[in-house]
DNA sequence: TCGCAGATAATAATGATTATCAATTAGCGT
DNA sequence: ACGCTAATTGATAATCATTATTATCTGCGA
């Protein structure tokens, strides 16, 4: 955190840490409840703007949701969601392939006048049956 | 629309050529404002009702922002969006190629469980000369 | 033309996120 | 270790896009 230039406070720890074990692409409420127990004086606001504060240094990505509401997750290396609307489970897909193809592609293509931040990549729909996990290969 | 199994009515008609007519991917509000004048009574719910049918029956495409308003196109073919933050311009990237691409990957990978239903792809980043256009190529 | 399921208008309610601001604290230099 | 200062936090109010509610209206099939 202090590579990054943020102030590395108990809080921006502890909302780190609860973001790096849980894999789930919680929404800023969960991370609350996850936290407050062990955290009480721990504030919606504050979840809130060290959230901000995470994406805007690349510590966290945002992902948005149709339903409207931010998930979050511990960056790692560029990657695309499956995001299963029905039982709104949200899954990283960190498939080297992927990623090789949209680099190649972009490298092929060129921008006049945009400096391309990012990339985003969702696959949307359904999970099937609901008790079993979803794969992807 | 009927064969969408959607009422035409005077509303809709409206709310989809404007739409059509207006390739900047306009926010709810931005649509109500363009169309208040000529249709007095039309009602933001119905507005909000009506891109929601729309999206449904896949008449409208939703693009979701990281300032989490959500802007709509008329959707034509499947097609990437270039997302402009700083101008907040949103293009549309019609390429085959790209669309070629991940028909491609796709048709190559294998879900287990989950049915696909949609793909987004989302290339952010700022626009450099906010007075000149940005090109793709 | 009639009837009614579906659609609309007006407005209230919701809920996620952001703003405000006084109190607190990390971490720098001493 | 201490004090300083700017950054951060916590509590809460405010915002604002979107959805819910409900009474009224209308497209369109019979």
């Amino acid at each position: 955190m202090k590579e990054k230039g943020l102030k590395a406070t108990h809080q921006r720890i502890v909302i780190y840490s609860e973001l790096l074990s849980n894999l789930s692409h919680p929404r800023a409420e969960e991370l609350y409840e996850s936290l407050k127990p062990s955290n009480p004086s721990l504030s919606l606001a504050t979840l809130y703007k060290t959230l901000e504060s995470f994406e805007e240094v690349g510590l966290v990505h945002k992902v948005l949701t149709r339903e409207g509401v931010a998930r979050y997750d511990a960056i790692t290396a560029p990657h695309a969601h499956i995001i299963s609307t029905n039982t709104k489970e949200i899954m990283d897909i960190e498939d080297p392939e992927l990623v090789q193809l949209i680099q190649d592609y972009m490298s092929r293509k060129h921008f006049e006048n945009f400096a391309l931040e990012s990339i985003s990549i969702n696959l949307e729909g359904q999970k099937i049956d609901k008790r079993k996990k979803i794969k992807f290969s």
